[in-house]
DNA sequence: CCACTTTTTGCAAACGTTTACAAATACATT
DNA sequence: AATGTATTTGTAAACGTTTGCAAAAAGTGG
């Protein structure tokens, strides 16, 4: 016999509704003894609750979708984390789609699925959303946030993430406050966020009354290869000290220093953005502006849940040995 | 008005039964015609399906649940990315649950959850697996998939993993290969994973007659500050290569060998298992048994769907620069 | 024992789909 | 025009819960 509500009634002599009642745990109403019983055979036949039942006729789905849609970077993991520590401290649901990466077709396919499944509202990790997705959500009065991303231009698209122009600020201004002032930028992408870190880094130069050479930025994609090359980048443009757009970024420009015979950090100084632990396993070791993603993932959940306004998760400078004070 | 398929229904002068047909593109029957007007007014009604009906009706979820219950542990990451492309592919929804850390009580907790959700089967990302829980997930008739986990002792409960023996054995005559005769073995813990490592290179240590000093077996827990304390453990043993259990504790090992002047590989080869991006980063490069989670994922759905035996993902000897032929 | 209040349970509709089966329509053949 | 076949649509039940409301049972006090 299928362990159903309606057999569960039957085996223990009592309505449906009761035996609802009983497996909810709303011991709103509900005689103790007979709640008792009830479960002691729903136990019995191996009931489990059709979820998909239960939401169909309670309207209540406690389910928070998420989409990936960037899967090359790493940190995708801590919010994922946070974001599941959360939902289950506040009985939520998590279901995961992956939208291939920046993939816009994929992801307004995706979007249509997340909003299949009614769920309380959906994360966007770390990719761009446009108009086209945008309309869907809001025709569909769907609450979204984005994490860790953001665009200046369109404040009515929350999120939550770090403050990257501050990110670019702090890490400028403790590479000027250890005496540099020939100070690159290297592997940001021409993203909202690189852009956004551009920002931060001109202006706290500018504060400062230090000009920037155009060689001092280079462009890349945040990744390990990528920081090698750029390496060749900022040589003979007398650099004393660079901020890398990532960890990878950083420990691929060590990788090549290395390679060149340079010593690090008395001939280069870095400071990177992101701060993982492969900041620890570098030699040096690499100071960092770190981003705290996983509280950014446990945030995005109660900044979801609550309604509130877009959100700028704390970053801290970490100092290792990666940054010379001349 | 509400967009479900009896409004749209109205909206079209049909029956919802031919509504249901002309949005589940199944275009079997239904003349074009009518099928295209109906999903025009579908969209403008900003029609989703509602999938909790759906699946009510139906019986089918097409949704995979995916249980993570160890985080600690860096590879999920890349497991989870292969279980979310394959099941894209095959149209499948994964919902994503955490477990805790090893938790018991948590894991039964979430094993009933999944069964609520009616999925086609369960992926149990590295965590043990009690006869608690195995009893709900076969009386529920749930099929399940361990992931990077495994137990002979066992072999009903079916895997999806490395050949743990394998690696050990790999690991261990790569290096009787290049001329090591005290091998050690650091980092790996007391779980079944840990245990047939070990085993795996006592067999290759015997097969080659070489006899294991029992100082040259350090128990760990696979994390980079463990590989540093550990690197103390070995000292003095006279070994000349050491097995470390993960890309982590070898990083641990470099680091805290780079701290006492040893020269690596000339004073200390050494050779990891699980060659994630962090091989490339030390210095040395990291030599690695290299598993692919990946692919452990992709096929664990494959697996698992089609009712398929356990099965081993190969592993890869990578070659980098942290063994000295001697 | 009655009237009244409180506690406990049941009735039945609703949730939004899917689908077996039947009915209607269109088309082809003679 | 009649018949048969193929195509297209409709009817209505079912899926397994939840829940407003009503009914029944139990308890209370006089």
């Amino acid at each position: 016999m299928k362990p159903t509500i309606k057999n569960i009634a039957k085996a223990a002599g009592v309505s449906t509704a009761t035996v609802s009642r009983a497996l909810s745990n709303k011991d709103d109403v509900l005689k103790p003894s007979t709640a008792k019983r009830i479960r002691q055979i729903a136990q019995e036949m191996g009931y489990h609750k059709n979820v998909a039942a239960s939401q169909l006729a309670s309207h209540i789905t406690n389910t928070i979708a998420v989409i990936i849609n960037y899967h090359q970077t790493n940190f995708w993991k801590d919010i994922i984390n946070g974001i599941l520590q959360r939902a289950y401290e506040l009985n939520h649901k998590v279901i995961i789609f992956s939208a291939g990466n920046n993939d816009s077709a994929r992801l307004t396919e995706t979007v249509n699925e997340a909003l299949e499944h009614q769920a309380t509202g959906i994360l966007l990790i770390s990719g761009k959303i446009e108009p086209a997705q945008l309309k869907i959500l809001d025709k569909a009065r769907m609450p979204y946030r984005l994490i860790s991303i953001y665009d200046q231009q369109h404040p009515e698209q929350r999120f939550i993430s770090s403050d990257n122009v501050a990110i670019g600020e702090k890490a400028t201004n403790y590479l000027i406050t250890h005496g540099h002032q020939k100070i690159g930028i290297v592997g940001i992408d021409h993203s909202s966020t690189g852009q956004q870190r551009l920002f931060g880094y001109q202006r706290a130069m500018t504060a400062a009354q230090l000009t920037i050479n155009p060689h001092w930025i280079c462009y890349g994609d945040y990744g390990y290869q990528n920081g090698q090359e750029l390496f060749e980048k900022i040589e003979g443009h007398e650099l004393t000290a660079v901020i890398a757009g990532s960890d990878l970024t950083a420990a691929g420009l060590i990788k090549a220093a290395t390679k060149h015979h340079i010593h690090l950090p008395d001939q280069l100084s870095i400071i990177c953005i992101d701060g993982s632990m492969i900041c620890e396993i570098t030699n040096p070791t690499l100071t960092s502006v770190t981003q705290d993603f996983y509280q950014m993932g446990v945030k995005s959940v109660d900044n979801l849940l609550n309604d509130e306004p877009s959100l700028f998760i704390p970053t801290s400078i970490h100092e290792r040995s990666s940054v010379k004070n001349i």
